[in-house]
DNA sequence: GAAAGTATGTTGTAATTACAACATTTTAGG
DNA sequence: CCTAAAATGTTGTAATTACAACATACTTTC
């Protein structure tokens, strides 16, 4: 198992050496791999699980009964979910996870968490509660994505986005055509119509995964 | 001040009325009355309170330059609302908090959380905890309101939350028709001329906020 | 480097939604 | 109880989107 990022993930901002070592022993963590396509967990599922990506990636994401998807989330190397299930375990999950690539998960339980002495369970606290609250901010900003009626808003809103997280113009996306319009809930189709309009108006540049926002005057 | 319904929170399950007390001190717990309509914060804002509905109830919601509103969520007594930016001060706020009707908000300071001694630290972050993934829970909820793409989807999956969440099929639910519009990002005449045609179609009755989802056969 | 498979782009039509304008109902004050 | 204001319902048209069908480009594998 490949610790070291989650070594130094948020989750262990202030921990020793030492003590992490002990913390990684009683979360009981356990590391698994999945291949591209792989379906992590299932509506309805519940679980105790805090789950950290290691390496890959992993899509959050909603299916219907007439197959229409929803993503709600792709989660990267380095970042946490299912951490609302892990801390009310009886809530059955209400989305599906899914591997995006080929990629490796860390499981970690939340059980014995009342078992740490108050210090060092005061200190895992309020990483987690880091973790819960930036996941929040993430989850709400999908909000902003879709909010636009028009399918030239909810693109902009999300590349603009993107451009501010990355501090640049230019920059990748991480998701395909049909990620993006599930992501933000639009015909695959209207997208790369809407995505050729906006660059024959000057707008962006884009190419495959690749986008540029052009500066208005 | 009136404490009663914060001391019956969540945020102090598992402390003494002495702890609470002392705990409320800490916290420099002020309430402040606001009439409806009035705004609490804007996006922009930056926050390190805690807010918490002691009476009546807020919304939380986006208005871009064109005056179209999106309503995240309604916040209403004995929930807690800005939790997030609370936790990371830095942040500023996407979005607005407005009254929905006059209403009271106790603000509790979350600077002065390593003050405190590990044992009550411990117990008041795992409740923080339990607020903030119930909150991810409810704003993913609004995810899968707003996930359909037709109108009628969009108002049958809300109402099933709120059938569910009731236990009932006889409820109120606490948006007037624009702010269920603005909640379910469709039109305000869009969604009235749906709610007819799904009662002509006897899949609800509904008058004003009053609801009954008639049962299939 | 062909062939097959996958991803992306394009187009037309049917269906749906946005928007405006107005009708009706409900609520709040005097 | 009357009036004004607010909320909700209805309707028609213009604009947008969904969907299907197909064209093109890019990848992968042999």
């Amino acid at each position: 198992m490949d610790i070291s990022v989650l070594r130094d993930s948020i989750l262990f901002k202030g921990f020793e050496e030492e003590e992490a070592g002990r913390l990684l022993t009683s979360l009981n963590a356990r590391e698994k791999k999945f291949k591209k396509g792989a379906v992590l967990f299932c509506a309805g599922d519940v679980t105790d699980k805090l789950c950290f990506v290691s390496n890959g990636s992993v899509t959050i994401e909603s299916n219907d009964m007439w197959g229409n998807r929803t993503i709600l989330n792709l989660v990267g190397k380095g970042q946490f979910f299912a951490e609302s299930y892990a801390f009310l375990p009886d809530v059955p999950m209400l989305v599906d996870v899914c591997a995006n690539e080929d990629c490796s998960i860390i499981f970690l339980s939340m059980k014995s968490l009342s078992n740490l002495d108050d210090s060092i369970r005061a200190r895992l606290l309020t990483n987690l509660l880091t973790i819960t609250t930036r996941k929040n901010l993430h989850l709400s900003s999908r909000s902003f994505h879709t909010a636009p009626r028009q399918v030239r808003g909810r693109i902009m809103a999300y590349l603009n986005t993107v451009s501010v997280q990355k501090h640049s113009r230019k920059f990748d996306i991480p998701f395909d055509r049909q990620q993006l319009a599930d992501y933000l809930n639009v015909e695959r189709s209207v997208l790369s119509n809407e995505l050729s309009k906006m660059q024959r108006d000057g707008l962006i540049v884009c190419r495959k995964n690749h986008f540029e926002i052009i500066a208005g005057e």
